[in-house]
DNA sequence: ATGGTAGCTGGGCTA
């Protein structure tokens, strides 16, 4: 089974991309995150006549998180009650859905940005990953990921330029420290033995084509899932501009390779 | 310290 995880930054602007990427790679499950769609502007019948379908979805008007799977791999679908809203009407499930795809639960996840360690959006991030954890820790004894855009940057080396992030989010050690909780509590972070580098590169200033990036697209496996990894890779071709059609998204789509 | 780009929307917010 084939994995991915995709901040697509609007999925409807993206949608040709999205679907180009599905078939080069043969993708099952694609998780995306940022997908600036209501509900009611899903399902993407081009994505239908390729064979795949919207799994699950939770969005609000400005954002949300969906899963697309082949048509008849999913089997239920899960929102989440003990993720902490942002205001009104901002729905928890637009950060954090799950389907169960060909047995794997596949959560896709968008966990919030922060902003700056000042800001009151960054004490809701240490919140929303606390409740997370909490939550996930009930999780581990089934097939479960949890992939996404974490934004947060666990290493130094993870960063283009560590000593510009010196006041900024993703590197502060609280956030740290919450990522590596998911460790702690028997998860494995299955995407960086096999896919190294940046995973996310800013629109400005033309950071892609001077690879000054990001790597904050992760997936924690739980250990059954874990031990069926085969291999992992960064897609670099559809952050890149002069690659494929239409504008990309400012992320690099995941892709995981699990055994049978 | 600021501004740079992109998307949704239809001016300003979010990232």
């Amino acid at each position: 089974m084939r994995l991915a995880t995709w901040n697509v930054n609007s999925l409807r602007s993206r949608i040709g991309r999205v679907e180009a990427f599905l078939a080069r790679h043969d993708v099952d499950v694609l998780a995306v995150q940022e997908t600036k769609s209501r509900e009611d502007q899903l399902p993407l019948m081009g994505l239908q006549a390729e064979g795949y379908e919207v799994a699950a979805a939770g969005t609000n008007q400005w954002n949300g998180v969906a899963i697309l799977s082949r048509i008849g791999l999913d089997d239920v679908q899960i929102g989440f009650d003990g993720m902490p809203g942002w205001g009104e009407p901002e729905a928890p499930e637009s950060r954090a859905i799950a389907a169960t795809c060909g047995g794997v639960r596949v959560w896709s996840l968008y966990v919030p940005n922060g902003r700056k360690p000042d800001d009151p959006h960054y004490t809701y991030k240490l919140t929303w990953l606390a409740a997370l954890r909490t939550a996930a820790a009930g999780w581990t004894a089934a097939p479960t990921v949890l992939a996404g855009d974490w934004n947060i940057c666990p290493t130094d080396d993870d960063v283009f330029d560590i000593k510009q992030f010196a006041k900024s989010t993703h590197v502060t050690p609280p956030e740290r420290a919450a990522f590596a909780a998911f460790a702690a509590d028997g998860w494995h972070e299955v995407t960086r033995a096999h896919a190294p580098g940046y995973t996310y590169w800013d629109y400005y200033r033309q950071r892609f084509e001077r690879d000054r990036g990001l790597k904050i697209d992760f997936a924690y496996a739980s250990p059954s899932v874990a031990g069926r990894v085969r291999g992992a890779f960064i897609d670099r071709d559809e952050r890149d501009p002069a690659q494929g059609s239409g504008s990309p998204s400012d992320h690099a789509p995941v892709v995981l390779e699990l055994a049978d």
